[in-house]
DNA sequence: AATGAATGAGGGTTCATTCAT
DNA sequence: CATGAATGAACCCTCATTCAT
């Protein structure tokens, strides 16, 4: 019985799935609920038993990313403000979105759109959150920048490279190795030897 | 006789400028032609004297990116793929952008609707032929992403600074010197000691 | 209750009486999906429930008539080619249309719109395949003419004869009569007895 | 001077041509003044200065038809209503369309447009006069069909038979012999032997 | 847990038409 | 003789949403 009709107690997530694809795939605009339904051969009004609008959808779509993330900042903010900190919070930002790559595309390309969801805003003030852990407030322009792209790299990098070759874990590896060489050099040791403001400690060590 | 019938040649211009404004405010599903047509106190009809579509005011808001870039595009693939021109490159390509702000942004912040405006093809056809110059082919895969990110950070880092305190002209240039130290990481010196391709050469010299 | 909610499963068909009343009235440019829509004291939208587009309207017209005349076609292909069956084959042709006459009228008056819809080439078709079944490929051009004449009569004469007097079914009848004559004149007793069906005296001499 | 820019004094003329070729080609409404307009390399605004509004374009087309057809029934009207009056009075007919071949192809498939176009009342009657100088209003039903099939095939015989092999000039004569046969079964000798009603009398006695 | 039927608002687009120049 | 610019009305269609069943 059950396997026959495979549709049981799973329509709420198979709806978030489907979604979710959807909107990575076309954009949340240009996705329609009819859209949705028609692939997941319900009705529309089907949506609407689980979700009361189109707009709660993405949220819930964004409230698996919730967790993970406000975890990792409370962590963040329990540890000493050292760069090692700062290596392994990108390490683990990096980790997070692993799974999350459509919703993180997803959120990557409407912006515009993800602006005005409500949602929106909660997300900008974790990004500024750990933008914040990330930086040193009073440090140059350049070494804010250093951080902000490296948050970004996390980001966007996965998309921006579908074209070139190469394992997805892998890439994803190289960015991270970026990532972090740019928070290394936005974080210069206050009392390490003047020299460097290279790159890449990571790797070498 | 002219200033009450506003009516002179700039409407096309007007049109433009407006629709930039609200496509990268509010996203460009979101902004309706009505509304443009009310901000510029003329009918939607009026629009489609001008345009003959909606797609076409975008395309047009376009079409003045293209010309700088190109240019950029053909001088850089005159020059030897030396580490200096690919400095000089995205230099350039960063004073490009300076004036097309608002069109950048509306760019990434609408990716997935950018995507299918066949404008969209045309722009990451570039966005790779630059991409080209900046990397060489045979690289590690993390210096194929430093130049990504290179390019990334010049597209989406004026967006991404938009709370950080500072002058935008500074910042511009903050985030070109991360972009330039990211690219010179990327092209280690084929015959520069062996060592460690350090990078930030820009500001120390 | 249920006779002061009028929903009930009968839009569908509603929407098709109203459509085709007023197709047949004013032509089918001129008929716009609003105007159905108020009569029926619906929404425009309701309409897109039932039906896909406007051209799907008046597709689900043309498939009431679409069986009836298969039926006809594929009877007459299985009879022999003898004068009797033509006749019959007129004589149950206007038997189809008698109740499809609004329908028809339709046709007629709209043939400039009823060509690029689609539906158009499918009819022509079967209009076609009938005229094949009248007429002998080896035939003079006159008794094509008379062929085609008869089936454009009973098409077209009900609605030519609306301001002759005279009771419809009447009408039909004499129609009948008249194109079964040009039938049977133009499938001259190869061999009969010379006697009868007069006319085409012009080719005889 | 005039020969370089072929376009004079004959916009007028080259407006109306190029409005019947497309209304002819793809009906009244489906056809923009914007598309003549283009068609012509002139603006739409032109067109507004040699015709006063678009229904005024088809009423100037049809005012082409209207001498001609007048004439004939002028000339009707003084003659005897003899059968060889009748079969002449469709022989000039039949020769009166010939050069108005798109006229009526526009007229036949966009009847439910010309309908309330004002014109077609004047041409509605104009045919109306002819059947009446065509049939006898005592005579029986079939002869008025007979009567109307025979006006009715010469409108649209030519349109019918665009998928029937033959010469355009031969496809006439042959439809034109029918109506002729048609008019004259229509038109029995009062006092000839009463016997059949034997039709084609044109060519023989 | 889901459907069938419908709505109201709005979308982009096209049209015939006008009028100052 | 013709254009450039604009309008107002209407068009077909789609959307997110609702609600009785």
């Amino acid at each position: 019985m059950s396997t026959s009709h495979p549709r049981r107690g799973n329509t709420r997530q198979r709806i978030q799935d489907v979604a979710l694809e959807l909107f990575s795939e076309q954009g949340y605009e240009k996705t329609s609920l009819r859209e949705i339904a028609e692939k997941l051969e319900v009705t529309k009004a089907a949506l609407y038993y689980h979700f009361k609008t189109k707009e709660d959808i993405v949220i819930s779509l964004f409230e698996d990313l919730r967790g993970p993330i406000d975890t990792l900042i409370a962590w963040g903010e329990l540890q000493p403000r050292t760069l090692g900190t700062k290596q392994e919070l990108i390490r683990r930002y990096s980790d997070s979105l692993r799974d999350a790559a459509p919703l993180f595309r997803f959120m990557q390309e409407n912006q515009a759109t993800v602006r005005d969801l409500a949602i929106g805003d909660t997300f900008k003030e974790r990004m500024h959150t750990l933008f914040d852990l990330l930086r040193e407030p009073e440090a140059e322009l350049t070494d804010q920048v250093r951080c902000i792209t490296a948050l970004f790299s996390i980001h966007a990098g996965m998309f921006a490279m579908q074209n070139v070759a190469g394992d997805p874990e892998e890439k994803r590896r190289a960015i991270l190795e970026v990532a972090t060489e740019l928070v290394t050099a936005a974080n210069p040791p206050s009392h390490r030897r003047p020299a460097r403001p290279d790159s890449a400690q990571t790797a070498s060590s």
